[in-house]
DNA sequence: CTCGTTGCAAAGGATTTGCACAAGT
DNA sequence: ACTTGTGCAAATCCTTTGCAACGAG
């Protein structure tokens, strides 16, 4: 296990970019990490329960403009899978985020999977994909056999 | 030109689910036909523009409203390509989104860039892909040029 | 000490909902 | 007539912003 990028880079880049390491942003990040998927409601949420007796949650207009600042760092993306739920997650590990639009059921797949359709994109339109933005919807197996016997 | 599909659909299958042919519906359904990538703000401005001396808009809420109906209909189709953007098309002709997370423009691209792709999640999760859903972002030519020789 | 950050509360924008009236069948 | 659809206005939800106090460097 890699100690080389455990907790070093975000004081690191913040110093890069002339901003502070703060208690805030170092949960926010963490809680980006440990929680899959999380929804900046979701973050804000986890915080309030770690809150020890110290009382250190974060504001809700706090988590937003981190999440700005950590995104802008490079250190967390985000994807909007649906309605008004953008999905944040470390940018460590890189994968497709894939959406029941029946069930809502989150699943993750192999950014190789978008491989080929990438390379078309970039020789015709000159477009770069951003596979780890992308959010695929569809319906999950479940919902698909449960849509069949119903009808 | 197939006179098939027409304008039949629609009160066709509003009947077929107990529904009724309204004079809203049927503008609503026809402006998102004209204005592809059509938002729902998008669409009542043209309805109220179109508003002749009948003054025949509809109200915010209706399209709204409307917009859920024709899509359960099947009629149109709607995918998020960022933030509060849902965007509406007619079910016609599917086509993939792709769209510039710097600049905002939206292209349309061949669904089958997605072929592949689809067909191993099928495999793999016995995951249906939605392709007419499907919003890819990403940095268009122009964005990307320009990003390079900022830096 | 200086300037970035935070919390709080209020402002905004987008979508949804309750209800009485109008309209389709 | 009966029941669904519409307009209007109020209610929500999510996110952003202004500002004074706080804390990192």
């Amino acid at each position: 296990m890699g100690t080389e990028h455990g907790a070093a880079p975000l004081a690191e880049r913040l110093r890069a970019h002339g901003l502070r390491l703060t208690a805030q942003r170092q949960r926010v990040l963490e809680a980006v990490g440990a929680l899959e998927h999380a929804t900046p409601e979701a973050i804000g949420a986890r915080l309030r329960e770690q809150a020890g007796p110290g009382g250190a949650a974060a504001d809700t207009s706090t988590v937003y403009r981190t999440l700005e600042v950590l995104e802008r760092l490079g250190l967390v993306w985000h994807t909007h899978l649906g309605k008004g739920a953008p999905v944040y997650h470390a940018a460590e590990h890189p994968h497709l985020h894939v959406v029941c639009s029946s069930c809502g059921e989150i699943s993750s797949a192999d950014p190789d999977l978008l491989a080929g359709a990438a390379e078309r994109l970039a020789a015709e339109l000159g477009f770069t994909v951003d596979v780890g933005h992308v959010a695929l919807s569809g319906t999950c197996r479940a919902c698909r056999e449960r849509a069949q016997e119903k009808s």
